[in-house]
DNA sequence: TCCCTTCCCCAAACCGTTTGCGAAGTGGGA
DNA sequence: TCCCACTTCGCAAACGGTTTGGGGAAGGGA
């Protein structure tokens, strides 16, 4: 399909005449079809309605199908089979069909969303849901899921539920009443399965029939600690994300698999866990804060995504711990202020754009029940090095502290 | 209205029968209803069609307003006027009320959007347009704006429009085509006014017949600039936005305005315009970067906003400047993130989400009608002052350059 | 003249609501 | 006893499209 167009615009373009002009001709052609055999006989019997307006020029009012039809002297249904390119449109002659190509054309018909979907039990339009809209993670991601939405001539409505328990359960069934044709979930774990076509992106495994495109977490816990590794740290603190946020369990399993691998200890000590369920970098200050009043001796935090290392990075200044001299930070999901943050995040990238449009041409499949599609996609990550982290300096380590 | 409820679901609440059981003694009833005259005559003439399904449970297909009269023998009429507690329900009496809203709860009964809003021209959503979803800008405004739309029983639509003219063009067309009621726009410009009723946020003054939510730009431009006076700032960059933000040139003349009165000298040299179309530091870094190579001699940078601000700043840190020591920088806006950049960003506060509230409050009026508005809803600016902003030091000031 | 095609288009049903109005039933007054 | 007005109840039509099964007219062949 056309981008941006609907189908019957399609028609339109494909179908136009290329020399129409105005539109006088056609209505000359009109008053001539109506007169070979006599219009009182074809008015009385064959049209007895249409015929008594036979060249009505228009006010000014909405135009649909019957005004068309009134003007041209045609029923509705074959305007409709014309505009549509429906195959009952075969056996309508050419010179009918620019006429109401022509019709439509001039007086800038627009069919009634309204009254198609009805009909047609379409709706072209999906419900995607978000923690927060002000969180740049979730807006990137849709930011995927509009591009490829509306080149496929979808529309979404978004509802954000902040993370509250009941909104999560209230406005799936708030966009069902709007007869959504499937839903995009976005970091949002969902109690209950719906009964529509569902996409999450960085889901829970649990939704029954959910598809769930999601980074690949033992991948993004290797290329995170391998890299700290290799800088020689062997001290490093891990912040767990919270129980509301969907990726937090998966990637505290792999972060853990993972150092056990490379044989670096996580005493308790050095864990923390989130407990805000914000999307601003306070996530992740106060956590960092205990981290360092523990006093326990580290060189690197792991944070949980890209926003809580911000807070983290701001909790290390605060107790003039220079980052990443003293105490390197690792992010997740590299957000669009990752790069130009002061120092720039190293951080394990996630393709937030990419999953996007992924999940809304999966969405879309499933709704038209192209395919059976696996409960998993998976996303791989990427390790992208900036200025938060370098080599522990051991002469340097905690040696600052407020 | 209550809040997240529709008016019929309303109604439910408000009259479902405290002690409803199941349904089954309702059943009985509709059975006695039809035998005392004579089930044969009432079958064949009154009720020829319903008559036939009297007590027919549900198989599990969609519930509509047909199906309900069929299980009750009533006309789908009937049912819409009870659960909808429209005028004309006075003349039901109470008993047949009770049968139908038991009916309506026992299947769950939602009403059909679309069909509803065909009929009755109303469709409670509206259109928002925004430059880029992924800019924190707009979704904070976004984030008022649905809060306040879903309160009310409204949905959005959006589209983000990269700052393309022709998607400027298309996608208000697009959703009209879908029936919004009305469009909220942020940080665009339109060049067409719209046969709606538009509410445009840090918009232009041009477009005929919308309400402008517009930050006191003189107000803002005193804020900034008395605060970098009163530390001591006389020699002063100034970022002036693109042609293609809204905000641009007004700002760019309440600045203007305000350094004539303190006698700020501002030459050429020390104005910079942006240029990119994008919503990222890099806004401002390149041009930034400019004004530094120039070599002229400031101390201070007013930003177009918090986001050419970060871009500033990296900028500076690039060419040894330090941040505010060397140079003090002034964002506009309080976007998230800028509490918590490194230095935080000493900036003009728009209560961005508190504006989205507002538009969407005066969009609603307008399309309710309720009243007609100033052609501008003015939104008072605060200074707030964090790490970015510093008295100049005399000595120091471009002794490192690079 | 009659039948059979072919060509062109339409009527009607349907989607699920809402709403104006008409048909029964009821009570009161003349 | 009849009429009228008033309630009580519920229907039919409309909203604006899509879709399907034909149907009338023209034309050709026997």
């Amino acid at each position: 399909m056309n981008r941006l167009t609907h189908p019957f615009v399609f028609a339109f373009e494909e179908s136009l005449p290329s020399g129409l002009c105005g539109g006088s001709r056609r209505v000359q052609e009109i008053i001539e079809n109506t007169s070979p055999i006599g219009p009182t006989v074809l008015q009385k019997e064959c049209m007895p309605k249409r015929a008594k307006s036979a060249a009505e020029p228009h006010p000014g009012q909405p135009i649909s199908l019957r005004t068309l039809g009134e003007y041209l002297n045609l029923s509705p249904a074959t305007i409709s089979l014309v505009l549509n390119n429906a195959p009952g449109v075969r056996s309508i002659p050419q010179d009918t069909r620019d006429r109401v190509i022509e019709a439509a054309a001039k007086f800038d018909y627009r069919p009634s969303f309204f009254a198609r979907s009805l009909r047609k039990r379409q709706t072209f339009t999906v419900g995607v849901l978000v923690p927060e809209l002000s969180d740049n993670y979730a807006t990137q991601v849709l930011a995927g899921v509009e591009e490829f939405l509306i080149e496929e001539g979808y529309f979404y409505l978004t509802a954000s539920h902040r993370r509250k328990p009941d909104l999560i359960e209230e406005y799936p069934r708030l966009l069902m009443d709007r007869s959504v044709e499937g839903f995009i979930l976005i970091d949002t774990i969902l109690e209950k399965s719906l009964s529509l076509p569902v996409v999450v992106i960085a889901g829970h495994r649990k939704i029954e029939g959910a598809t769930n495109v999601v980074l690949d977490q033992r991948r993004a816990a290797e290329l995170a600690l391998r890299h700290l590794y290799q800088l020689g740290h062997r001290k490093i603190a891990f912040m767990r994300g919270g129980s509301h946020s969907s990726d937090a369990d998966d990637r505290w399993n792999c972060l853990m698999a993972v150092a056990r691998e490379l044989k670096i200890a996580v005493p308790p000590e050095l864990t923390v866990q989130l407990r805000l369920r914000v999307s601003t970098p306070e996530l992740g200050f106060e956590p960092a804060n205990e981290l360092i009043q523990r006093s326990a001796d580290f060189t690197a935090i792991v944070c949980y995504n890209d926003i809580s290392a911000i807070g983290a990075i701001r909790a290390c200044m605060d107790h003039g711990l220079r980052v990443p001299a003293d105490i390197s930070v690792v992010g997740f999901d590299d957000i669009q202020g990752a790069a130009f943050h002061n120092p720039s995040l190293t951080t394990i990238r996630q393709p937030l754009t990419q999953m996007g449009k992924v999940a809304a041409r999966i969405l879309l499949q499933r709704i038209r029940g192209q395919a059976s599609f696996p409960d998993i996609v998976p996303i791989h990550p990427e390790l992208v090095i900036r200025e938060s982290t370098a080599p522990p300096d051991p002469k340097r380590a905690r040696s600052k502290r407020s």
